[in-house]
DNA sequence: CTGAATGAAAG
DNA sequence: CTTTCATTCAG
């Protein structure tokens, strides 16, 4: 609940557009901060607009759900401008992947606290690193213009325009990223069209791999899925209506329009028959002939296959998730909600891949199922139903897509799902010999184990946020459910699991008792294709039961072969996490949270998490509920979210260390001339040995001091007394002060921090004041601010520096080089304390440098240094 | 709603 | 040049 406090609340509160005046475009934002629980209808409103956007068609859906209908296009086009926020640029991209580190680095500090830290290491951070994030904020502009053709990152001041119609719509506008147009249009398309025709658009996503790598093919898939996803949930209604007609296409439409929850109660059923029969169907449909006339490059069949073996991870997952949900719920519903995302945008994909209009409908039926979910989560014995419900529903909406989409849906669902390593490397061995269909189905045990330890969560967060609009009619639908698949449901319970992994043959079969009619010749069909199917349910029911770890051991009976193509899936989903995927995982992990069951997964790719994890293990229950609230913002955001994750993750996230080494090199370079203290400040900071820190901390405090450098210092400092000091410290660490402290023994890197903060802060206003106040003369107002920055960051000292590297004014320094012996003396602890003071006095000195009046400000810094003393000693 | 940072864009 | 706004979230 609490997780995303603020967040929750605006679109809480009932309109969700209505709550933010300011920005009607976040969806991202709002998203993460927010839960993704309440808002996750809304979110797929919105999500469902931004896809809208482009083509015209989806008004329908829009309009029917929201009121805006008419303007849809326009309000997407045009809102999307204005609403649309602005694509984020490098330094704030970095700031977005590094900030939860530092934030768990310093717990108290508060988010300016946290941007000076990371504008240290911004500034620190190597161009070849920063390159990176630089490429990407330039890749996501672009996207991002290209969605939004006409956006002014300055409205001018007349602001917003035109989203007053729709206020649900135009907020939601995700625009999330919409990593590549095309594949945004392709999800809008897709679900405002239900037509069969879309195909054409499908090519467009596909193409546009073109500009990505390989493997970004796979992640736009991906984020297609994702993307598409939301928007099922809005159109929910819609699923039945076109499950009931067989095909979904013409029917997605016209349900769309007519309502969405009134037919629910049919549809849940039929969702539930497609859902057992598609997980196999999607693989097989993936293989049969419809899917690949989009994708001809051996990396769509790669996507393809992944995305089949996700599918049948989805199941499994599902199934898993009942069981798991009941021992920790909450972790589980967050993790549950991305993978249901996946499914329900993998819906949506395959329509503008394949031309399946089926996909819309097919992801209202994965919302039923979600909200179903939730209701599992309750009690045991109902949430196996539902679980089962859901996997018939997210199978049934690969079925309508099935052959187009199959491929984007796996991709997704192996984002989400995988977590193993060594499945995905299987998978790649898999994969190179040829066999990745066979090991399909295996990928998806394996993923199965894996999430019900770590993903298991996924499942459950999709069931959240759905459950709320959903719940209701979920109920209804159950009810309904019963009549039809009452019967089965009871053996379900049992059989769900099974039933939904694996093949929609043996679902349609044993499930489909009830409600089979137009999914049974789906499921069955589909079935052939994939031999495995039945052989997948006793299969996924094992893994479970097993667990596993790992790979998939043989599991059984079925089929050594399949394995391979699980692994191929794996493989996939594995080059997937690498490029971004990894983002969500990684993002939970730094927030730190549950790090451990995931941090397998993570470790692969990121050797660094580990010093993450362990470090938000200790820290306060903060990181608890940060990274709840990320979970199920990265999960419950869904699409957006989750294709932004992904490149972001991509990104290379770089631990304290690094920047608390580069930041020394940094130092070194940029001041030679007051060098040497820098150099011992590198040394310490670099220095791996515990033991080694704390001498030079000592050293390094004592040059700080004098230089007050620390603020920049601190940042880094903190970071390496986590990773290294704290290793030595921690245990005892009583006092969060003395990681502050140890930062400052690389207060070099605040150089560059210093420069960059210091224009701004100056130029802006607060510059302006303290100059004002240091000029005449100390100003309470001045001092006092700066002190609370000082104690909370320490960061102003460094633009002292600087500036007294710049100007060459020593002076300061011995002041405080008097100072610091004294404090040395009294303890190394107390030097933050210490440094704040010392810090503001030279950044009073700072202003006043820069002004001219010098001696007036040293006189203050001693003062002020003075006082710092004394509460250092206070402290103690 | 403000602010702390950086950067892109617009005036 | 300056202002706006993107992210984050405590205050």
């Amino acid at each position: 609940m609490k997780g995303g406090g603020r967040g929750k609340e605006p679109p809480v509160a009932g309109e969700v557009t209505g709550k933010r005046p300011k920005r009607k475009c976040l969806q991202w934002h709002p998203l993460l901060s927010k839960k993704a629980l309440d808002f996750s209808e809304e979110e797929e409103e919105e999500d469902e607009e931004e896809l809208e956007k482009q083509p015209g068609l989806c008004g329908q859906d829009q309009e029917s759900q929201v009121q805006c209908g008419s303007t849809t296009e326009e309000v997407e086009e045009d809102s999307s401008e204005q609403r649309a926020r602005r694509p984020m640029n490098a330094f704030l991209l970095f700031c977005k992947r590094h900030r939860s580190l530092v934030r768990q680095e310093h717990p108290r500090l508060d988010n300016r606290g946290a941007t000076k830290i990371l504008a240290d290491w911004w500034a620190v951070l190597e161009p070849k690193e920063k390159q990176k994030y630089t490429d990407m904020a330039k890749e996501y502009k672009d996207a991002f213009m290209k969605a939004n053709p006409g956006y002014k990152w300055c409205p001018t001041t007349s602001k917003p325009v035109k989203s007053p119609s729709c206020q649900p719509v135009g907020n939601p506008r995700k625009k999330v990223w919409s990593f590549s147009s095309n594949s945004s249009k392709d999800s809008s398309t897709a679900k405002k069209v239900p037509k069969t025709d879309s195909m054409p658009q499908l090519n467009f996503a596909m193409a546009d791999p073109t500009k990505m790598g390989g493997l970004s093919m796979l992640l736009l898939a991906g984020e297609h899925a994702l993307t598409n996803r939301e928007i099922p949930s809005s159109t929910k209604p819609s699923l039945p209506d076109t499950a009931n007609k067989g095909n979904s296409c013409p029917r997605d439409e016209e349900e769309m329009l007519s309502g969405k929850i009134p037919n629910t109660v049919p549809d849940l059923t039929e969702s539930r028959v497609k859902c057992a029969s598609s997980p196999l169907a999607e693989s097989s449909l993936s293989a049969a002939p419809e899917g690949k006339p989009c994708r001809q490059s051996a990396l769509f069949q790669l996507a393809e296959m992944c995305l089949a073996s996700e599918a049948g991870k989805m199941d499994t997952t599902v199934s898993q998730q009942p069981e798991d949900s009941s021992s920790t719920a909450s972790l589980q519903q967050t993790t549950v909600k991305p993978e249901i995302k996946e499914e329900i945008q993998d819906s949506d994909d395959c329509p503008p891949a394949s031309h399946t209009s089926a996909p819309s409908p097919s992801l209202s039926s994965v919302t039923s199922t979600s909200t179903e979910a939730i209701p599992t989560q309750l009690s045991s014995q109902n949430t196996r139903v539902k679980n089962k419900s859901k996997k018939k529903e997210v199978a049934k909406s690969n079925d309508t897509d099935e052959i187009p989409c199959s491929a984007k849906k796996i991709l997704k669902k192996c984002n989400p799902a995988e977590s193993n390593v060594d499945s995905v490397f299987s998978t790649i061995e898999a994969v190179a010999k040829g066999a990745w269909k066979d090991t399909e189905e295996k990928p998806k045990k394996k993923i199965q184990s894996s999430p019900s330890s770590g993903n298991s969560g996924v499942p459950k967060k999709k069931s959240k946020p759905k459950v709320k609009a959903l719940v209701q009619d979920k109920e209804e639908k159950m009810e309904e459910d019963g009549g039809q698949c009452g019967q089965h449901s009871a053996s379900e319970v049992e059989m769900t699991e099974e039933m939904c992994d694996v093949s929609p043959k043996t679902q349609a079969e044993e499930a489909g008792i009830g409600s089979t009619d137009l999914q049974d010749s789906m499921a069955e069909p589909h079935l052939a294709p994939c031999s495995p199917s039945p052989s997948k349910l006793k299969e996924d029911a094992k893994v479970k039961e097993r667990s596993s770890e790992g790979t998939c051991d043989s599991n059984t009976e079925s089929h050594g072969s399949r394995k391979s193509e699980r692994s191929c899936k794996g493989a996939l989903y594995k080059t997937l996490v690498s490029e971004g995927m990894l983002t969500s995982l990684r993002a939970n992990i730094d927030r730190g949270k549950r790090g451990a069951l995931r941090a397998s997964d993570h470790d692969a790719n990121w050797s660094d998490d580990s010093w993450t994890v362990s470090q938000i293990g200790p820290n306060n229950p903060k990181k608890l509920k940060k990274s709840k609230s990320k979970e199920e913002c990265s999960q419950g955001l869904g699409k957006l979210e989750e294709e932004f994750e992904r490149k972001f993750n991509s990104l290379p996230q770089y631990s304290p260390m690094t920047f608390d080494k580069k930041g020394t090199a940094v130092t070194k370079k940029k001041k030679p001339d007051s060098s040497i203290v820098q150099e011992e400040v590198s040394k310490a900071g670099k220095g791996p040995s515990p033991s080694q820190k704390k001498t030079s901390f000592h050293k390094i405090v004592r040059k700080h001091k004098h230089k007050k450098e620390r603020p920049g210092a601190v940042d880094k400092a903190v970071v390496q007394s986590d990773s290294t000091t704290l290793d030595s410290h921690s245990k005892a660490k009583s006092c969060a002060p003395v990681a502050i402290m140890c930062p400052d023994v690389q207060g070099s890197a605040s150089m560059e921090m210093l420069v960059g903060s210091q224009k701004r802060k100056a130029r802006k206003t607060k510059i302006t004041h303290l100059v004002r106040t240091a000029d005449g003369s100390v100003s309470p107002v001045e001092e006092d601010k700066t002190r609370d920055l000082n104690q909370e960051e320490d960061k102003k000292p460094l633009p002292q520096q600087n500036l007294c590297n710049e100007k060459g004014c020593y002076s300061n320094p011995r002041a405080e080089e008097e100072e610091e012996e004294a404090e040395r003396s009294t303890a190394p602890q107390e030097l933050p304390a210490f440094f704040s003071l010392a810090a503001l006095a030279e950044v009073a000195a700072m202003e006043n440098v820069h002004r001219g009046q010098r001696g007036l400000v040293e006189n203050q810094k001693k003062e002020l240094a003075q006082t710092p003393v004394l509460i250092s000693c206070a402290d103690q």
